[in-house]
DNA sequence: ACATATTTTTAGATTAATCTAAAAATATTT
DNA sequence: AAATATTTTTAGATTAATCTAAAAATATGT
């Protein structure tokens, strides 16, 4: 028997954006737990709204949490997890590829689709869009079973001169850095190649595309991912 | 300056529902006004309930409401309805020609989809979708501006021997009622042919696409609307 | 038209999600 | 290790949406 089945209880979406946010602060980052001030951060709510919130998802056996002690998703709530990250990008996908939006004003829209009950919607959606394995933006599209492709990838900031590299993903994604990329022109695929490395501030001079050269900030060249 | 400015308070998907279930009690059904037990039932909600968000859609100005004689619709709330109806209509067209639902399969999942908040995406869906005028069912989408297409259709229940017509919409379309038509092979476009009436129990025997007989109940036959 | 029935509203509770302020626990600094 | 700072939890309120039970208003029937 499988160890993975259907969730048969119904979480409200707030119940379901907690989830994400613990999968996104502790898992998607690499750190054994979530802390209460971290989630309040990443949900724009009171620390005391979160404790609360962290006792009945406890109680439904979705998380793990001891109080003053951090708190992790138990097998159950990664799967709620995953499979909202698994529809929000696949409607991220569907918004850009299908409806023709620009990618940095499909989240807010796929923030509510996400929430929408149907896996039979999804897998539907899934195979309409020919089963896409990355978003617009370059995010991995968790598979139905609740695995999540993984790539090696590298920040442009750690490139020595010389070195390059296509655009395959971001490290985060605020609508803020989608805009400047739109406007300087660079996407998923476009390709950069190191071309000086500026020591004080930690800038860089770069080539796109072997035809056009820019600066990017230390902040941009953190955030774009390439495979080398 | 226009009289329908867009609306810029936020409803809940509940008191959009509220909404929708007035406009469907009074407006689509010609009554003068909905009823508070109407719209409980309607809802599957207690009259207490009603009565309460009665109170509030009224305090913000989107119904007509004085305690004990009824309610109708004001000309944001029924700005509200015909766009939620617009895009419950459109999502039908979408779950049905580009997912390959079935017509029987679609409501519950368009009655989530159509609270997702943004003009933008319902325009690009519905241009998309190549701005269809009727859904999967044969009723009448809205346009943008909040006008609904008519028809002039005429129920199979009215037909006289010989005559016929073609399948065009529902009065009303449970699933129950959709699942007994895929069933019987009718769907929008059918041709039906009234053969005989038997006064008895108000059935009718008629022949589908001119090539089969069968025999339709009252409840049925009062429930097709034909295009004559 | 009065008694009875039905409909609608009010009163008082409950649940989910939130808040602020205060208390308790844990972590840091000197 | 004591004092101070930070983090987290508890306590107590608030709002939206719901309920049941009782009261009030309206409608119906003889």
């Amino acid at each position: 028997m499988s160890k993975v089945q259907s969730l048969n209880m119904r979480l409200t979406a707030t119940e379901e954006n907690y989830l994400k946010a613990i999968f996104k602060l502790s898992e998607e980052n690499g750190n054994p737990t979530a802390t209460t001030n971290a989630i309040a951060a990443e949900m724009n709510t009171a620390a005391a709204s979160v404790t609360d919130m962290l006792r009945r998802l406890s109680e439904k056996d979705l998380i793990h949490y001891e109080k003053y002690k951090g708190v992790h998703l138990k097998e159950q709530g990664r799967k709620v997890a995953t499979m909202l990250l698994r529809k929000h990008r696949l409607w991220e996908y569907f918004l850009v590829e299908k409806l023709k939006f620009e990618w940095d004003e499909v989240h807010d829209i796929a923030e509510e689709l996400e929430h929408v009950r149907s896996e039979e919607l999804i897998n539907r959606l899934d195979n309409y869009l020919g089963q896409p394995r990355f978003d617009p933006h370059g995010d991995p599209i968790p598979n139905a079973d609740g695995t999540i492709p993984t790539r090696q990838l590298t920040p442009l900031s750690t490139l020595k001169t010389g070195q390059h590299g296509v655009l395959t993903g971001l490290q985060e994604h605020p609508d803020s850095l989608m805009r400047y990329l739109k406007k300087v022109n660079i996407s998923i695929g476009t390709k950069i190649q190191v071309l000086e490395l500026h020591e004080f501030d930690e800038s860089v001079s770069v080539r796109i595309d072997d035809e056009r050269d820019i600066e990017l900030s230390e902040k941009v060249s953190k955030n774009l991912l390439l495979k080398i």
